[in-house]
DNA sequence: TCAACTGTACCGACCAGACGGTATAGTAGT
DNA sequence: ACTACTATACCGTCTGGTCGGTACAGTTGA
């Protein structure tokens, strides 16, 4: 089977994520993640049988994009904990925008919020294990969270991440 | 007039911030929110003439509840910063079912977001009136929000409080 | 003092539209 | 023949919102 250029299942599961971030799980409806996806409501249903699978779509996209940046975490240059406040103060990335998908789903779907605590504890693992403190790794995480948030309600996230480094510094990170 | 003892209107935004907490929006229905409050759906629509209204009621409360709470954290004993990390990580207070609510309400409504950054920015001012370092306040503002979605992500708070307090007397705080 | 009226607080039947989902007939490329 | 759709038409349910009516406490004027 000949794979196109950009698959029609990952364009309604980008168009379900985006109005997801958009107008929250009530914006995100069937005839809407079709249309946004130039697809029709048919071929929405015939790639995901429910709304249910489509949540389902969801929640494997993010564990795929959680993998592959636990690695590039573990690998990273400045140390996992660097990269790691870094990456949560990015906006766009197709894991952000998974992320935050998520987190609207998380209000309604039970399974989103399991995927999301699995999330979180695997990246505190790697934290962990880096830093050798748990309190310190607890910490960071909570920073990270914190400019997830913020990115969310809609401040500026480099000022910051900028203020985050300084005071790191003064820990001797 | 004599007051009753607990009005109808303040009832309706109490089942109102309870729905949107355990349900998220979808939850939080017009009949649903007249059921919980032991009213019918006629009876809501007299308070409030419209959904709209009821998410306005919603915003006004918390406006109210943020504006005691500025004055208790500048007079906190321990110091803001403390009070701030120390309120963050409650659960079920006033304050906190208000602010859950309005998050919740903040991916469909762009009235919740503006309350909510607004929120943030009140508490930061006090933050930095107090320590005289912006990024240490910013900073202790990321912990007080991870803390808050810690909470709503379902993790424990009671542990992450003691890691943080614990990284601040390391930075001589 | 009594009828007429006003305002407040609420009930419950109803409605138009949107929603998730089903069904079915048909099409284009491989 | 099979996959990957499009298009249209439905269905039952739920949603926000309207509307007419009820109950009752208080006010007003003759």
């Amino acid at each position: 089977m000949a794979r196109k250029s950009t698959g029609t299942k990952e364009k309604l599961l980008d168009a379900f994520e985006s109005l997801l971030d958009e107008h929250g799980t009530a914006g995100a409806t069937l005839d809407a993640v079709a249309a946004k996806a130039g697809v029709s409501k048919g071929g929405l249903l015939y790639h995901f049988r429910s709304k249910a699978e489509l949540v389902n779509g969801c929640l494997d996209r993010l564990r795929g994009l959680v993998d592959e940046d636990i690695e590039l975490m573990k690998a990273a240059e400045a140390g996992p904990h660097i990269y790691y406040l870094e990456t949560s103060a990015e906006i766009g990335t197709p894991l952000d925008r998974s992320l935050v998908a998520t987190t609207r789903l998380a209000h309604e779907y039970a399974e989103a919020k399991d995927a999301l605590r699995d999330t979180r504890r695997a990246w505190l693992e790697v934290l962990n294990a880096h830093l050798g403190d748990i309190q310190l790794a607890q910490t960071i995480q909570l920073i990270g969270d914190g400019m997830y948030l913020e990115e969310n309600v809609g401040s500026s996230s480099d000022e910051a991440l900028a203020s985050v480094k300084n005071v790191l510094t003064r820990l001797g990170l």
